[in-house]
Formats: structure tokens, sequence, C-alpha cells
DNA sequence: TCTCAATCGTTCTAAATTTCACGATTAGAC
DNA sequence: GTCTAATCGTGAAATTTAGAACGATTGAGA
């Protein structure tokens, strides 16, 4: 099998998004121009992200939107179901238990933890909210494999540390901190004072 | 002037809140190494960013942190406050207002716009909340430079289109869906769905 | 049947980015 | 004052990524 960059992974699961979303509109065909058109991608790096995939294209005729979904969701997503667990339930995180995507997705939010007393032992959309410390075990039975830092900066670390310790292999970071775990585990950082200044830096200056 | 690249520019911003962070701390000088150790970025890749704004570091030493802070904002930020426009004022967008690190860094929010009229005229956090259909008025009345659009996927493209009618220059999109717009303008996407599944897809199979 | 236009898939080229290697500089120890 | 170890800054090599060019394939229409 094919050594498929990150990048390339990456754009695949935005071309299985829209494939998605065609497919509800009843749309059987789509050339690489049109998802270009869709994304903003183009057209060329479309077609050499999908041949990675093998040949399911036709010319003249393009991309089977069912069967070019199909084999995507075949290569990246494996019938996966991602489950996920939450750290801090604040404003963000209850932003988190309440996204709607994640429901029609292959993620599930299986557990949330937070320090706060008074919210311990709720569930907010179906989702227990736990105390961090039984985070380990909590974990463990849920089989989670990612976790989510929607906790303040000053403990993302102590919450990085016991998501280490609990086995997450990966973890999405949205605390405006950097975090130090063993290589192991991937970090996605997402600091949005960072992305909104990185919009106006790179195209306004 | 060099021609800093967008990678560089977005690890300044890296940069520049670890260096707050140590500032806060009391720390006088950090080490290329020590920045790497904290950030996860190579020493090297550090000192090569960091050299397109000046020779600023001392051998055996390090950099001064307040020095190096000032130069990287110096160039990167300018002294600019960014002004922002928020559109969706659901779970997420409530917690984009009550977001903390906004008030510190070089960010203020100045209007939100909502479709359902409850939520209209109230403040929350001190920013004002408008209908949709006032956007271009209230967008040019407080200056605004870039929008999030914090909606439901199905009326991202909607909402897009009032954003560059109002002039806005830049777009952070955290709805799970596409959006076009004309070149002129830029988009930062955020599907909280993508990038766990990327953390999934990339690391752990 | 033949031609044509659209589209895929692939190879080669170019650009961007990172990593490596190493010289230059400096503070401190002796 | 000299040596040493740490650190910066930079030019070159290597890697990754995107882009361009182009042949191959296909369905439709004359």
């Amino acid at each position: 099998m094919k050594n498929i960059s990150r990048k390339t992974v990456d754009r695949a699961l935005i071309y299985i998004r829209t494939l998605d979303h065609l497919i509800k509109e009843k749309r059987y065909l789509v050339s690489s121009k049109d998802l270009a058109l869709i994304t903003g991608i183009s057209d060329v790096q479309i077609r050499k992200d999908i041949s990675n995939f093998g040949k399911v294209g036709r010319p003249r005729i393009g991309y089977k939107t069912a069967e070019l979904n199909k084999t995507l969701k075949g290569f990246v997503l494996q019938e996966n179901v991602v489950h996920v667990a939450l750290f801090g339930v604040g404003h963000l995180g209850t932003a988190m238990l309440s996204y709607p995507a994640f429901n029609e997705d292959n993620i599930k939010l299986v557990a949330a933890f937070e320090k706060d007393k008074s919210k311990i032992g709720k569930k907010i959309n179906g989702v227990k909210v736990y105390s961090v410390e039984t985070a380990p075990k909590i974990i463990k039975r849920t089989h989670a494999d990612l976790g989510i830092i929607a906790v303040p900066a000053s403990h993302s670390q102590e919450v990085a540390d016991i998501m280490v310790l609990s086995g997450l292999k990966g973890i999405v970071n949205f605390a405006p901190a950097s975090i130090s775990v063993p290589k192991s585990v991937s970090v996605k950082d997402i600091d949005f004072t960072i992305e909104l200044l990185s919009l106006f830096c790179n195209n306004l200056q």
C-alpha cells in the first residue's frame, strides 16, 4: 500500500464531507473540476489525491459520488468510529457537547471531565460529566481514542498529563498554550487568537 | 523588506504567545533550544524564523524575551488591534463571546449577528447582538476587519455572502462546509470533525 | 464508423519548506 | 589573556508539496 501523506488525508476528509453533501442532494456524478469549484482545491490536486486510492474515475464522465465516497472512506476511515473524551465543560466544552455534526459523522463523545463539582454527575446531550480524577478509569472503560482540551491555559498541561496517563493517543488542544506530551501522542493546536491573527497578518498587510 | 512566508508568520505568533507567557513569569532570557522544548518546533527552525526579523539574539546567551517579543510583534502585528464580527450566537458563538484570551490579545469582538429574534438587542459580555440584515451597516461603522462563521452549515454560504458584501477581508469558518468567496477574501476553515478525524487517521492507523 | 471534446491519471518540473552542517560570536573559567 | 562551551545565524542539501504538461480513455454526435 502506498504511503499517503498527511496533507492528502486531510484533503480526503474534505472530499468526503463534500461528497456526503452531494449524495444527500441526490447528485450521482461529479468531476474533479466540480469538486475544485466547491472546495477551492485545484482540480489537478484533487485528481492526484484521488489517484492514491485507485482508479475510480472515468474520463469524460467524472466520478460516481457514492463510489468515490466509499473508496475514500475505506482508505482513511475504515468504518471506524472515533471515541473522544472532552476535558472542560465551560462555554467551549458545552459547545462541543452540543455540536450537531458529530452525530452524523464517525465521532462519538464518550465522556466529559470537569473540575467544578456542581457540574459533575450531570448529563449534557447524553454525555455524562465525570470528575477529572476518574479520567484514567473512565477513558479505559469507554475506549476513548482522542481527547479535547477545553480548559483554561493555566490548567492545560496538567490536563494533558492526565490524558497521556489515561492512554489517549491524540489531543485537540483549544487552550492558548503549548503542551508537552510524549512523541507517541499527537497534538493538534487550535488557538482562536492565533487563527484570527494569522488571517490578519498574512493577508491584510 | 524580506518576503516572509505564511508559515513563518504563523510560527511567529506562537513565539509571541510563548514569550508573553515567559515575560509574565519574569523570565528575561530564552534560547532557541528552550523555545524548542516549549513549543515543539525545532531550534533550527526557530532561529531561522527569527533571523527573518533581524539579528536580535546573542551567541552564548540567547534572546532577551522582552526584546524578541517586541521585535516579532513589530513585524507581524504592528500595534494593530483586529476588529472581529461574529455571525451566529449559538453555543459556539457564545463560547467565542466569552473567550477570555481575546481581551489580553490584539483582538476585539465588535459585534455579533444572529437570526433568532429573541437574542437580538441583547448584550453578551459587552458585545451587542444585531439582526443579520443590519450587518453591512454595523460592520462598516465598527470597522470590523474579520468575521467568524458560527452558524449551521446550511446557512454558512448565505452568511459568507453577507460578510463579503459587508467588506470583511477574512473569514474564520467553523461551519462544516466549504464556502465560496472572491479571491480577495481569505478563509480559514476549522471543522471540528475534520480536526479529530485527521488526528485519528494520520496517527492511529 | 470517425471525429471531437471532456476528463482522468501520470510523469516530469518547479517551488516551497525543512533539515543539516558549519562558521562566527560571546561569556565565563582558569 | 586564552581557552572552552554554548549559542546564534546562514548557506547548501534534502525533502516535501504543488503545478504543469501531456498521453489515455471515453461518450456523443455527425
